[in-house]
DNA sequence: CTGTATCCCGCCGGATACTG
DNA sequence: CAGTATCCGGCGGGATACAG
């Protein structure tokens, strides 16, 4: 059987879901210009909390987008650092950034137009 | 002041978002081969709620990626259809689930390999 | 500095029932 | 057929406190 993200069983539905979340997402954009300690990722992208920012680096780790370094030192220092399989997915990310940026001003056109009547 | 998805304020993390969001992904990409009536969408994405499916819908019409016309006609008819804004997200969203199908056995893989240790 | 561990509230989203 | 209305359980996710 072929992975078709409409089935809800599938996997590759499961994938999707992990590709949408906001704070994945962010997280990937913020890695791809190479690896960066836990605070540095909690410094650039704004607003997330502390256990969002643990919990979406642990799910990236445990998808195999994303290596954690601990190095032996004190104060202790971890490195993120994309895998080959993320560097594959920052082309897709970061398309989705341009798109947003690119189109903010017709979907805030839009919106204003569809509250106003 | 340049739009800035990491900026928290700023409206493209809401665009980003939008795009995020698991079935406004599965509804574009039913709707990316032509119009469809709400009964078909319903059908072919399985398992949405009628609810989640409306106001999906709803916000996606909101955003100016879709476009909702009703047929006067017994029973009624409603076709949504992709805008040309729609249109232009296609092919990225075409991108991640080509992603997510592409790549699912190594994402899988990696779980596996996670979750036994 | 880089995390865990709780508490807890809001809201996402499913189930169900009803309407034009 | 294509919705709207309502209820409500689960959990996403912020705040806070504590640990290695």
């Amino acid at each position: 059987m072929e992975p078709d993200p409409f089935n809800r069983n599938c996997g590759s539905r499961q994938v999707i879901d992990r590709i949408g979340d906001r704070w994945s997402v962010l997280v990937v954009l913020t890695l791809a210009d190479g690896a960066k300690r836990y605070g540095e990722l909690a410094q650039r992208i704004d607003g997330i909390s502390q256990k969002m920012l643990t919990q979406t680096l642990r799910g990236l780790e445990r998808d195999g987008l994303v290596t954690r370094t601990v190095h032996a030192s004190v104060p202790p220092r971890v490195d993120y650092e994309l895998t080959g399989l993320g560097h594959s997915l920052v082309d897709l990310v970061a398309g989705l950034e341009a798109w947003a940026t690119t189109h903010l001003g017709e979907v805030e056109a839009a919106r204003a137009r569809y509250d106003t009547r």
